[in-house]
DNA sequence: AGCCTTTGACCAGCG
DNA sequence: TCGCTGGTCAAAGGC
């Protein structure tokens, strides 16, 4: 592979055609939208009309930051809570279970911890089962989320992704509240960051946050489809953060890779091809009323070298794009460090 | 043959 | 203005 490299650099590079794709403005027209949109908390407001905004909005943000683990969260009531994908914020929203008819949160921590790992046990991003679901979170970020289930951080930051979680299946799952019930924690780590049906091409690969992360880029094959994720992986190649970015603007590809028992498409995709359809539509308008940006930086990263440290920021920073953010592990420790560079990210 | 991964370089935003 | 950092490109190779 070597050799490849050797000459890679700039003789590849032309001097000077203008990259096609890259030549757009600031925060590529992929995300325009984002940057037209109102931030989370507005469309928070929208999604519970009868919560008391302002009460809404502090608890939704207490309960992002709490579970995202953030320094900012450190000072509140202990929050060492996980959130699996089916809880991510929208998933909560949509969860009226979650909520006091006045907005409020009713669910301590501790309370929503047990549901959140109740769901992540019942949860079928698992290896063994890896139905195709709405919102693309990978098996092994959930590996991650149920071994840190304890300790950990793991982030669920949604943006305009979101409509697309499979809400059903997240409330259903939400009724299980035995938060040791079955934590077959698979370890497993595979390559493809996750098979979410959709199909990804990675296009990069790149050691951010001091090199103990290498994070890398994928893109929706699909053409003209704008989606991206970022996954950064743990030294020991476990997904620890997904973070998805737009909106597919076309349905989940029928399953190519046999890998899990695919194939063909089954009921789960079947039906979920159908409330991706509907939850677009949705998505739309969602698009132009409000839309779901809870997720920034500041938040989904407890660190102290972020951009962004003050709870102030962590409220109104709107300036990230469409993401849906899915952090798993322990970020407690994250960091610390100035770039090094790691040994390459294991192969799986 | 076509698609995907790898990987160093390039580019832009930000402090 | 400069350096750092994150995001992306695109050739080469693999599957």
């Amino acid at each position: 592979m070597a050799a490849h490299e050797a000459g890679d650099g700039a003789a590849r590079r032309p001097p000077a055609p203008p990259r096609p794709t890259l030549s757009l403005p600031p925060r590529s027209a992929d995300f325009a939208a984002a940057e037209t949109s109102p931030g989370p908390l507005t469309l928070a407001a929208s999604l519970f009309p009868d919560a008391p905004s302002p009460s809404f909005q502090g608890s939704f943000t207490q309960l992002l930051v709490g579970a995202m683990g953030s320094p900012a969260a450190a000072s509140a009531p202990p929050s060492p809570f996980a959130l699996p994908p089916c809880l991510s914020p929208t998933a909560l929203l949509g969860s009226p279970a979650l909520f006091s008819p006045t907005g409020n949160f009713e669910m301590s921590h501790q309370q929503a911890l047990a549901q959140v790992t109740a769901q992540a046990a019942h949860s079928p991003y698992s290896m063994v089962n890896q139905a195709d679901y709405s919102l693309p979170y990978s098996s092994t970020t959930t590996s991650a989320l149920a071994s840190h289930h304890v300790n950990s951080s793991a982030n669920v930051t949604a943006t305009q992704e979101i409509p697309t979680l499979s809400s059903h299946t997240c409330n259903n799952n939400i009724e299980s509240t035995e938060a040791s019930q079955g934590f077959q924690t698979s370890a497993i780590t595979v390559d493809k960051p996750s098979d979410d049906g959709y199909n990804w091409r990675k296009y990069g690969q790149k050691a951010v946050k001091g090199g103990e992360y290498p994070r890398s880029y994928y893109k929706c094959t699909h053409s003209n489809c704008p989606v991206k994720k970022k996954v950064e992986r743990s030294s020991d190649g476990q997904i620890i953060q997904i973070i998805y970015r737009g909106q597919h603007n076309h349905g989940r590809p029928p399953k190519r890779r046999s890998k899990d028992g695919g194939g063909t498409l089954n009921e789960a995709d079947v039906s979920h091809e159908k409330e991706d359809a509907s939850t677009r539509s949705e998505q739309g308008s969602q698009d132009h009323s409000g839309k779901f940006q809870a997720s920034n930086d500041g938040i989904s990263v407890p660190s102290a070298s972020r951009r962004g440290d003050g709870d102030e920021k962590l409220l109104a920073s709107s300036d990230s794009e469409d993401e849906v953010k899915v952090e798993g592990g322990d970020a407690s420790d994250r960091n610390t460090n100035k770039r090094h560079v790691p040994a390459p990210a294991q192969r799986i």
